[in-house]
DNA sequence: TTGAAAGCGATACCAC
DNA sequence: GTGGTATCGCTTTCAA
């Protein structure tokens, strides 16, 4: 009995074929006579012979792989994306490769480095902004990339996502139609982080439009958790601030945000109005419920398989650029009307 | 100019050594001498060198590589584990292969063979309970693994987690501590779902020994999903069951459930008790406030990492029992105390 | 339709 | 320390 794993040859010898013809019943079953075939598939069985990837992966340069580099798993925001981009992969016999940023483009670009020398087939971004070295590399190695949460026109790489200034803008418009004029913002970091200044771009683009203003001791940055948009929020409010509505750069601020005004005792929206982005599935069960921009995480991730693979198959390097509605969903934490 | 991406002989054509040499820089660099190991570094940068992934695991037999397969990226729930793991793995310069399976053990089955293929060092698991063929594949092919999110002082695999049935005990002792005697369930799908199954069978046990009943009629099974507990508790509730506490098999079905008792304007905990399961991040700027399971994720990431990368670097396969804490957390959901 | 054989790009053993 | 080279397991021309 062979006590390692069996091989290709393995098989070979044992079907009484070549590796040639193995292989092709592996790969491509139609050229290959059905009752060599039978023999071959019988022998693998009974070998329990299984591909050796790497040795595939160098032999055809193709390592049947995909790359992904996101800025935390940590949360629901980008899991949601991942799981469909996993799914559609898997269903084609493709693995996901995935990292973390930890929203940070120089911890991104070692992670890119990293992949590209496993021989990723593509690549899965967030965001627009990279690190140059990255884009270098991707098109030195003739690694297709998409970009997603992010929609842009004009873009030199593919993207699949949204245009983030303008959910910016529909929040802004929103909370004016309400009655709001003096509005604060809780952001996440915006260094390294084009979603977040977009966003907050849009808002205050709205506001100047209306002849209003976003003012800056009304802004915020702090990492997207729960915790440090409570204590921001919090900060701003003692501080003496006077504002009607917040507006937070995700859901997950939100969060933090209304939990913070219910120690606080203010109540929502009546004193004052919050918004999240993103819609995650979990926030629809909260009370007052959020509202929020509806981010389209599971079709961004579906999408973004079907491309790269596409551009595996194919070859076709062209940009595609693929706008998804982001719209508002007004629900509790905004409904009413404000008066000055 | 070349074209294509240099390869070691290139480097080592250019640097004037062997590619023996050259890989040595890369490895043990300790191993050559200075002088050199600049030149041949120098060489590195200038042709913009990087290793091949596929050819180095061929000839290496190591493919610096992870597998994890988990049921669903979709939420927070793994997310959060996942993320620590990751996080170790990059550390150690690894790279995670994440799959999941949608609570399926077929569909895990075929996902860890896909892994294995692809040639991981290592696997993670979620849950004791596998398809027999994939212990069977794993140490055919020598692949160490662990399972988390289970501790079970017997089981015949490394894990590192903690007691779901000592978990579902720690709920029901709370909740009949506070008065409650008819306590409902909502579970997530047992099947081929270890941890839901013990969770509940902790709740049964304790009850019984307290000479208490869980009505086989007060127990729904249903998707991971807030929707779909919302709609479990509503029916359990318009059918008439009686019951002053609802046990939800994690926080997601919590949410759910909250969120049904506030469109049926049922008070909480007044009239009816809720706990989770999970302790996310997130639930913890809920409304009122649920009581649930703190489960260690971070750690079991973290420690998954540790263990992992130490059994692929000493060769080391004995069977390592990791039991962490996963405390009750007592919240605004239950601090009622239930008078019959 | 099938087989022989030349790589793919590194590692690591064995000499020197 | 350093270099020569067999080897890893598979894919893929090219001929037959």
């Amino acid at each position: 009995m062979r006590s390692s794993k069996p091989t290709l040859q393995d098989v070979a010898t044992a079907a009484g074929v070549s590796t040639a013809t193995v292989s092709r019943c592996i790969n491509q079953p139609a050229q290959v006579k059905e009752t060599l075939r039978d023999k071959v598939n019988e022998a693998i069985n009974r070998l329990g012979y299984a591909p050796h990837g790497a040795a595939r992966a160098l032999a055809s340069r193709r390592s049947h792989t995909i790359g992904a580099v996101i800025p935390t798993i940590d949360n629901g925001i980008f899991a949601n994306g991942i799981h469909y981009l996993q799914r559609g992969l898997s269903e084609a016999n493709f693995t996901l490769l995935l990292a973390s940023s930890n929203y940070s483009l120089d911890e991104e670009l070692h992670e890119v480095r990293s992949l590209i020398t496993r021989g990723i087939d593509g690549m899965v971004l967030i965001g627009e902004e990279h690190h140059p070295e990255v884009y270098e590399m991707l098109d030195r190695h003739q690694v297709p990339v998409v970009n997603l949460w992010t929609y842009n026109n004009q873009s030199l790489h593919s993207c699949i996502g949204f245009d983030n200034a303008a959910a910016g803008r529909k929040i802004a418009e929103h909370l004016v139609n309400m009655g709001h004029r003096d509005i604060a913002v809780i952001s996440g970091i915006q260094i390294d982080n084009d979603r977040a200044r977009e966003r907050i771009e849009g808002v205050r683009q709205y506001l100047q439009e209306k002849g209003l203003e976003l003012k800056p001791e009304l802004v915020r940055e702090c990492r997207y958790s729960a915790e440090q948009s409570s204590l921001a929020l919090t900060e701003l409010i003692t501080a003496g601030h006077h504002f009607s509505a917040v507006i937070c750069g995700n859901d997950i601020l939100a969060l933090g945000a209304l939990s913070a005004l219910r120690q606080l005792e203010i109540p929502v929206p009546k004193a004052l109005a919050v918004t999240g982005f993103d819609n995650l599935e979990i926030i629809a069960a909260l009370s007052p419920s959020l509202t929020t921009i509806d981010v389209p995480a599971r079709r961004m991730g579906t999408l973004a398989a079907t491309y790269l693979l596409n551009c595996i198959q194919t070859g076709n390097r062209d940009i595609t650029r693929v706008q998804l509605p982001a719209d508002l969903k007004v629900r509790e934490t905004t409904n009413t009307v404000h008066s000055t």
